[in-house]
DNA sequence: TAAATAGTGTCTCTTAGACAATATTAT
DNA sequence: ATAATATTGTCTAAGAGACACTATTTA
């Protein structure tokens, strides 16, 4: 806290709740959206998916715990990663208090590791948001608001390409948007809204896979996206 | 959380975090955007100003603790509140790891009670946002996020009301809006855009008072706040 | 040369901003 | 009548959506 109101302070007068961090981490995979769960082992919930997530260290910031987190089930770091909500009914874990701060992440899908090893030997799975398991704890709501966020998210920044690999083609980006979006999109009007963002650039290269005319490569350049995140609504 | 990885769990392995609220009150008094802070008695930070806030109880949902705040400083319920931000730097609060959810509230200046009492004693007062004390703890980045997203929801949302009495004028409204967004807004603009977001209805009744033309009373509509509610971007 | 994919331009409609005159009340 | 405040409409510029054809490559 800060202050208790009268400014007096005995830790031990106050049971205190856990505290965790769970991090929902999307990654476009064979042409689908799909989010990273942890299938449980013992009670509660038992059997059932959860989105991957510990306790918070003392001495660890939430943003760390959140890093570490993600960097436990993928092996991946500096990825795109934001604050979502946090989530904290009396009831939502049968054990104890438990209150959650909820992440979001977005993974290129060529930068997870593998066999998608977690320090210890639980079974994670990569699942399609469109055909989820039935899910632990509120697990269920928080992915729906992280989705709802993401989709939010696409149609005001281009935080699309945090999905994709450094180097991308724009019907590649567009696509991305179209399967998160769930909805097609007008290439003409598309490239117009991207480009004129002006956070990509052109590398002058060409990807030349594929049967038809080849497309330009494009990056996003690194200060534009400093610009994109000043403006961002969550620090 | 929700799983450990691995699904093991035992509470007592884990040092577990001190949880409060902060609940960043605003309401508009004497023609200014102010914010409700109360004075530390005691270390650390003794004598500076911080924002109302304090432990979550075990059996209590974050709103709820929220609400309980509100209403212990202000004797106000049913009012606008949504959550900002969960800070938790492990170093923000020199006794011991806090982490603090903080919210925001806007308060209509005639629904606060009278005398300001806080169910104790502590010393608080209303200060306003362009002139703000010294700080405790990190509150000084907390107001200064929850000015900005105040900012920004005033843009594309209506929820400049929540600080006016049931029933307002569009000057009124509107004058509210240029306080907070610290510039002047076209009448024109200003009432078209209003009213086309179709929350606001006359009551066939008009303010009369001050010296000139009177000017109609508006509502806002309950089902409307509906439709805007369900379009925010916090759950 | 056929098939496949990449790339481009215009028109229209909506929205947002700039801008000034009239209407209604109290004094 | 004068002062004070409330109310109203138009023009313009920019942005968003609808829409179809040309360009470049591989097989």
């Amino acid at each position: 806290m800060s202050n208790d109101t009268a400014a007096t302070y005995d830790p031990s007068q106050y049971d205190r709740p856990s505290v965790t961090v769970d991090v929902v981490i999307f990654s476009l995979i064979d042409d689908r959206l799909k989010v990273l769960l942890v299938r449980r082992k013992q009670w509660p919930f038992a059997g059932m998916w959860a989105i991957p997530g510990g306790f918070v260290r003392m001495e660890e910031s939430l943003e760390a715990a959140a890093a570490r987190e993600l960097a436990e089930e993928t092996g991946v770091r500096d990825v795109y990663m934001e604050q979502l909500y946090t989530f904290g009914d009396p009831d939502r874990d049968p054990r104890t208090r438990v209150i959650t701060v909820a992440y979001f992440a977005l993974v290129p899908a060529n930068a997870i590791d593998p066999p998608q090893a977690g320090s210890d030997a639980a079974e994670t799975r990569w699942f399609p948001m469109r055909d989820l398991p039935e899910l632990a704890f509120d697990h269920a709501q928080i992915l729906s608001y992280a989705l709802e966020r993401l989709q939010y998210k696409l149609e005001y920044t281009v935080v699309g390409f945090e999905l994709l690999p450094d180097l991308f083609t724009l019907p590649e980006l567009q696509h991305a948007y179209e399967l998160i979006l769930g909805e097609a999109l007008d290439k003409r009007n598309f490239r117009r809204k991207i480009l004129a963002s002006g956070i990509l650039e052109e590398t002058g290269e060409m990807r030349r896979e594929g049967e038809g005319r080849p497309a330009r490569l494009y990056r996003y350049k690194e200060n534009a996206v400093v610009e994109v995140k000043a403006r961002r609504l969550f620090p």
